[in-house]
DNA sequence: TCTTGACTTGGACTCTGTCCATTGTAGGAT
DNA sequence: ATCCTACAATGGACAGAGTCCAAGTCAAGA
């Protein structure tokens, strides 16, 4: 995630210590956090970050690609640091755990074109559920 | 949708104004509404009907599985009354317009078992994302 | 070091949805 | 036809997620 802050001097970004801490707080794998757990571990290091400079910088991190935006549940949206793997998510029906999996094949090429309405089809979303080992 | 007032009545459901002007408006194709939006309809045929209502009404319908619910935006879920023809989504990015769409195949089986982290995977859902005709 | 526009802050506000005490009524019993 | 009551409807308070804004702060170039 250090090419992370990388990419954003590059892109212009002033560095701040908020967002420095925002985009350390979004790293590893099968990281799935919603807007508030990130502010939550961001205030651990930083303990008087604003939910506002929160959302704007994942907004911008949205924005700019760097980050994926969630929504497994009709809650809040979570946000993946995972974006430029191309890849699906498993989620527990009981406990809402999000494992990030890779599927074989392609789904766009599921959908015929006589089921396409005119759209110019451009990304699918496909979200597996079930019950984790755990909660089985 | 007149069977589903059957279907409710044999499953013991008391037959009131309100529970049928909220399933008369949840009638029709590529139907998917927000509870507010199902509120401001029934609404017009009974201006009284409360908004606590409607989300009750609506909650009843989803767990008898007559409904499905759907969040295909970070916002406000959309509630689908074709329960009974599985299908996915195709929404367009910037107007919001859903279309039920049949995709080939069933992509349960694209996801391997080494893919699967022990889970016991039992749905999935596609939502594809592109331009509409109006807005492309 | 100075300057300035970009960034941060906290709180008010909106939207979506839930909860609950009170009031109303569908439909079976008489 | 009327009564009874358990189930349903109501509206308002409340909660969770997110946006907006005016005022204050600061990163970084001159
Ligand atoms: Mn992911
Ligand atoms: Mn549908
Ligand atoms: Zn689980
Ligand atoms: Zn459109």
């Amino acid at each position: 995630m250090s090419d992370l802050l990388e990419r954003l001097r590059g892109r212009g970004w002033r560095m701040t210590s908020q967002r420095r801490v925002v985009a350390e707080v979004l790293d590893g794998d099968h990281v799935h956090l919603t807007a508030d757990e990130v502010h939550a571990r961001a205030a651990r290091r930083l303990p008087e970050i604003s939910r506002a400079t929160v959302y704007n910088t994942l907004g911008e991190l949205v924005s700019l690609g760097e980050v994926t935006e969630v929504s497994t549940d009709g809650r809040a949206k979570r946000y993946d640091p995972n974006a430029h793997h191309p890849h699906q998510h498993l989620v527990c029906s009981s406990c809402g755990t999000i494992r990030d999996v890779h599927p074989t094949g392609d789904p766009l090429v599921d959908l015929p074109a006589e089921e396409r309405f005119g759209f110019t089809v451009s990304d699918v979303e496909v979200t597996y559920r079930g019950l984790c080992p755990a909660c089985a």
